[in-house]
Formats: structure tokens, sequence, C-alpha cells
DNA sequence: CGGGGTATTGACTTTGCTCAAGAAGCGTGG
DNA sequence: CCACGCTTCTTGAGCAAAGTCAATACCCCG
């Protein structure tokens, strides 16, 4: 199967590639496959020789807990366009397993052909370093966040956050997003218990900040939910931050007009 | 001045450098400070062109907290041999500054030659990409500590891996360590109140895992420390891990022989 | 219509925060 | 050498946030 082509878009944003390179890379062979929910994309401690880029649909990071057995802890979450295991090109063995929360579309492009991109494109090198980096910076604010919000307002940072990235990517518009997180899991992402999470969602919706119905989600006050969460999107890149200030500037005069 | 023997080691590790390498790296001109406690060694919302290498003492990552005006977050601590801001290699901006705790002494290099060096020795892209993901690792590491541990046993996995890694570079031996934070930076490390740090400090204290006075700290009872820690340096890399293992093995015959 | 998992709610416990005050260390100036 | 002021460390008491346990409601699906 062919490489997809978002992620062909992402190699265009990083440099100029001419027809000839296009039908070059469109002639790279690539596995997709199609996972259900609670699938193990990739498994922990493994170096599978090949990455993954997501192509639909959202998966998580997963860890065990430390103490209590059983218990899991969810360190990212990844949304189409994102590698899912860049770590496995360079670092021997992941210290996570990525499992698929909906259903997803991933792709795996073995390590050998993107080497080979490297050289033909040195150029991509800096988008992975770049990427590599990304990353880094959304643990930082999820380190940050952890520290400084409690429940309400850490939930709906990464409300906030999620929102932003799926409509980046087209996946979400008009303050709706589709969530297909169980509330344990979303425990697992925040740190706390179900319960406890139960009641921040509740708290959300009793503010009249959002609209929870199942995995769908609809924002009812951004700007509130923005505020709550002390949400600054700089630490998602320029582009990103770009798209929230329009979208922020859009919400303020629908309210003004209101 | 030359650049650092820390630098030319991490160097060595990722390749091969005959004679005539190592006399090109040495002309390399590169700039070194002394900054004192609390000195920025790095500010926010800068490119400065130029990457630093910490060869002497303990910085930190800080962040401003979200919420109460004035809070601070540390999301992360770089001990001698760490590059500092690696990602303003790749990033136009840092989402958080990097300040000295202790004195320290920083090596900064500029972009450019850092990319002629990548142009010259084009395995040393790996190592560069190596690190990212390896700080990658260690946030991760972070949330899920931050997640499933409460106060002492979070503070002592921090103990923990400080050991390990600097026991790593030589800076640490013989179960003792300094650390030049104050309990305050503790908990803005941690993501809790001083006085809870403080009571943490006391509870190990209690239950002689350790020994704590000013900023010397000697671990008295390291596997009781790891177990309380659940503690596993995997995420820290295969070098590191090695060491921790060896050293798990002597405290343990230590502790039957006595 | 029943069964399994999820969501929701209540009552109670544990953990951590805040405020406040005292103790200990340390550098400065008298 | 001592007194003073500063900062950090330590401890106590009360309050707020989050966890646990248990029970019920809901919902999808067979």
């Amino acid at each position: 199967m062919a490489i997809s082509e978002l992620f062909i878009q992402h190699l265009q944003k990083c440099g100029e590639l001419g027809a000839n390179d296009l039908a070059r890379l469109r002639a790279i062979p690539t596995t997709r496959i199609t996972a259900l929910p609670g699938t193990v994309i990739v498994p922990r401690q493994d170096n599978p020789g090949r990455s993954a880029m997501l192509t639909q649909g959202m998966a998580a990071q997963i860890h065990p807990a430390l103490g209590r057995a059983g218990g899991r802890v969810i360190s990212g979450l990844h949304i189409a366009g994102d590698f899912v295991n860049l770590d496995g090109l360079v670092q021997d063995r992941m210290t996570h397993e990525v499992v698929a929360l909906g259903c997803c579309e991933v792709e795996f492009i073995h390590h050998e052909e993107l080497r080979d991109l490297f050289d033909r494109y040195p150029v991509l090198i800096r988008l992975i370093m770049r990427r590599l980096s990304d990353g880094g910076a959304i643990y930082r604010r999820w380190l940050v966040v952890a520290a400084s919000l409690r429940s309400s307002a850490h939930l709906a940072h990464l409300i906030c956050e999620l929102y932003t990235r799926l409509a980046g990517i087209g996946a979400a518009r008009n303050l709706r997003l589709s969530l297909p997180l169980l509330q344990r899991e979303l425990a697992e992402v925040l740190g706390y218990s179900s319960i406890h999470v139960n009641r921040a969602v509740r708290d959300l919706r009793d503010r009249g900040l959002l609209h929870w119905n199942g995995s769908e989600i609809g924002i009812l006050n951004w700007p509130g939910l923005v505020h709550l969460a002390r949400f600054d999107p700089d630490y998602l890149g320029p582009d990103l931050a770009r798209n929230h200030a329009r979208l922020t500037d859009t919400a303020d005069s629908c309210l003004s007009e209101s």
C-alpha cells in the first residue's frame, strides 16, 4: 500500500517537493491496518523495525501504574497525523505501549524506508527532530497543568487541547468534538479516580461550559472554558496557536453579538 | 574557549572519532560561563542562536504556574552533561526558562557550529535525536509517577532518579548525594506545597530510609527506598539501568552481610 | 427482558493545602 | 562577640480536594 496523503502533507510543510519527489514518495511501500478499540498498536519493550502514523481515530500511550497492580496511566493522546512511535526509530525499546481508543487506521513504514527518505531529503531530519521536541513540549505542559490545576480546570485544559489539535487537522469544528474515551480512561489521563472525573464532568456541565453526551462533546462557552483551564496554545506550536487565536476572536464576537 | 571534555565524551559514545577528529572538535570555539544560584541560563521566549550544555552543577526547567500568580512549576532537572536547551536548536522559542540551582558551569555552542558538526559527522544527528527522545521518556515517567504515587513515594522516586543519574556521571557515590534544592523548589518539582514536602522528607527520615541535612543526603536503605518509590531505571536508558542493577546487588549484599 | 459494562450519586476516609506560629541557621553590622 | 533581620525549616490545627466503598440508574445489545 502507498504512503498516506497525511504523511505527504507533513513532509510538504517542511520543504519544497517537486512532482518527481512526490511520485517517488508515493512509490514507498507501507502497511495500513484498521485497529478496533483496545487493540495494541505498538507493543511495549519491542523494537519492531518500523514506525507508525495514525491516519484516523485516537490512540493512547499506556503505562502500568506504579503501586496497585492492574492500574494504568495514560501519558499522552495521539490523533490522526501523529507519529505514534517515533521513539522506536532512535530508541531500542519503547517504555510504553500504544493502544487504539476508538476505531483507528494506522500506517506502518519500515525504518529502512524512513532512513532512505532522510538520506534523500535531509531536511526531513529537522521534521523528525521537530516532532520529538514538540512531544516534549506537550509533556512539559501536562506536568505543569497537573501540578497547578485541580480537577475541573484540569479536565477543561484537556478538552481545550484536544479540540485545538483536532480542529487543526479538520477532525473537529463548530465547537463540537467526539472523544472516544471512557471516564475511566479520562481518569487514567488526568491521574484521578474515575468517580472524581465524573464529578469534574458534571461540574463543567453545571457551569454551562459544555454539553457532554456519551463521546460527543459540544463546547457551549469557549472563552469560559479557556479561562477556567488557563489554556494557552503556545506549547502546541505556532500553527495551532494561530488557529486558536482566530477561534477565540470568533467566539468573542459571537458572545458580544448575543 | 574550547569545547568541554564532557561534550567530547558524549560524542565518542556515539561513534568512533580519530585523533584528527578530536583535534578538530577541540578547535571549535565555545563560551563558558559560571552561573550563581538563581541565574537564568536560558531565557523564555527566545531563540538565542546557541545551545548550552551544563558542565557542572544542577539547573531546573521553570514554568509559571497556571492560576495563582507568582507560582512556579519545575518540569525537569538538569545535571552536568545535559544539553539544557536542545529544543532551541529545532524550535523557535522555548516554552520554559532554565535556571541555575546551585552554582553552575555552562558552555554555549553556536547553532552554526553544531550544524557544521552534524554535516561533518552525520552520526551525531542520531545522538541529538536520542537525547530528545530520552527527555521524552523522563517526562512520561514523571507523569506516571505523579499520577500513581503519593507524596513520600513520589519524593523517594525523585531521589532515586537523581542519585542514579548523578552516579552515572560520577557526581555522586557511596549512596550520598548533594541536592541544591530548597524544600520550596522540591515542592515545585513534585507539585505539592512546601509544607507537604517537609512532611514527606520527615516521613522518609522517620522510616530510616535516608539522612537529610541541608543539601546533603545520605541514603541509608537503598533497596527500601527503591521499593517504596517503585523505582525502575529502565526509562533512564540502558547505561544507567545497568549501573542501578549493580548498585542494587551491592546494597543487597551489604544488607545480607550486616 | 435480562445481563454486562458504564455513568451517577451518597457517605465516609485519606491526602494534601492554607494559615499561623515557633525554631534553627546564617550573614551583616554594631 | 552579640544582636538583628532574613530566610528556611518545622510543627500544629482546621479546611478543601480527592480517594474508596457501596448502591443505584442507565444504556446498549443479545
